[in-house]
DNA sequence: AGCGCCAGTCAACGTTCGGTGACTTAATGA
DNA sequence: TCATTAAGTCACCGAACGTTGACTGGCGCT
């Protein structure tokens, strides 16, 4: 989304943030595969090869953006007793997908553009890495108690499960506006009962 | 895998199946995106012409390969108390991966091949209409019920997040043996709760 | 044997990709 | 005002992709 014609004043900070954003946008919506450099560049209205300039490589790129969201220690600040309803609302309407600037969303962020890239080669080793540091771990530290990693695995994996089906079904669309409450309703029980239990 | 270096004999029928076999291992195992025509072409010991020959484009080839897998009602077959165990043990032990011709993951294969390519914007129109027709509403009408459609999106949920997540963590490489295990039992538990409740 | 058909090959096309190095242009300090 | 520095552009590279059309060679039929 091109936001001015008018030339962008030679600042390099600025530049590289907006580059930074940019690309933070396009990896929430697209596959790591699917983000051009080009796509990124012509976003900021800016030539492609300063990207290459300021960020090296694309997976360079791609680690700096996961590096600039919110750690996904963050899905987990509010009462401990909300958490289900809390991330089963967040999923099942519409906060995930925008991506704004600072949405609502804003901490779902890392973990949606993880779940964009699964299954991209390229993306792997960085995915792998992330996920672990930036989601599974700090949700098992915050779960605490013996079983702790392995229901941090369950409750990611119903997380991530949930917003990959989101994508599929259209946002849940086949779903009337009460089955869609039903919905939400009971992945809150089943995600709390997996992390109280 | 190029089976054999004797020249292939003359059988058209015979060819196109092999190219449907080697395309659906190349499927399973690697996203919509990272399955190369020369790829698959190279497994069957053949032209990459030959492909476009027989299956028309890319995405014919991949709805071909979807059509021959199992549907997602044979995830279903079994006794319905133990659902939850045996989709748990399929996906926390080794059976999903492998994908070999007719292995016990067989009938994981469609869904496994819808998961692998997740993302692919490429592959998102065949991925939605295959996903509800072959695998949610054949679960859904299983479940059965006024809140079908619903357990099932979160059945599903649980079963294609838990399967990502092992790809995210190398096979759960990470838990010890007695924690897979807890894993598999919570898991197994949580699933049979949706289905069940 | 000769012929025609068809499975399969080959070389190439046009595009797109990420990345590089040389260039131009704007801002800055003396 | 002018030279220097850094910001940004431009043209291009090599590789990979899916796909195409012309070609080749072996098989079966008469």
């Amino acid at each position: 989304m091109v936001l001015c014609d008018a030339p962008r004043p030679r600042n390099a900070n600025a530049t590289r943030q907006a580059i930074l954003e940019a690309a933070r946008e396009r990896f929430c919506s697209d596959s790591y595969d699917d983000v051009g450099m080009r796509d990124v560049a012509r976003d900021v209205g800016v030539d492609a090869a300063l990207i290459s300039r300021y960020f090296g490589s694309k997976e360079d790129l791609f680690v700096a953006v996961l590096d600039s969201c919110k750690n996904g220690r963050d899905l987990m600040d509010g009462p401990r007793e909300d958490f289900g309803e809390r991330l089963a609302r967040e999923i099942v309407y519409g906060e995930v997908m925008p991506c704004q600037d600072d949405g609502a969303g804003a901490k779902m962020r890392g973990l949606l553009i993880l779940l964009r890239s699964v299954g991209s080669a390229k993306a792997m080793d960085v995915m792998q890495r992330t996920s672990n540091n930036r989601f599974f771990d700090p949700l098992a530290a915050w779960i605490g108690g013996p079983d702790a990693p392995v229901r941090a695995r369950l409750a990611a994996g119903l997380i991530m499960g949930m917003a990959i089906g989101r994508e599929l079904s259209d946002g849940y669309s086949s779903l009337g506006e009460t089955q869609k409450a039903e919905l939400a309703r009971r992945m809150a029980v089943a995600l709390q009962g997996l992390i109280d239990n």
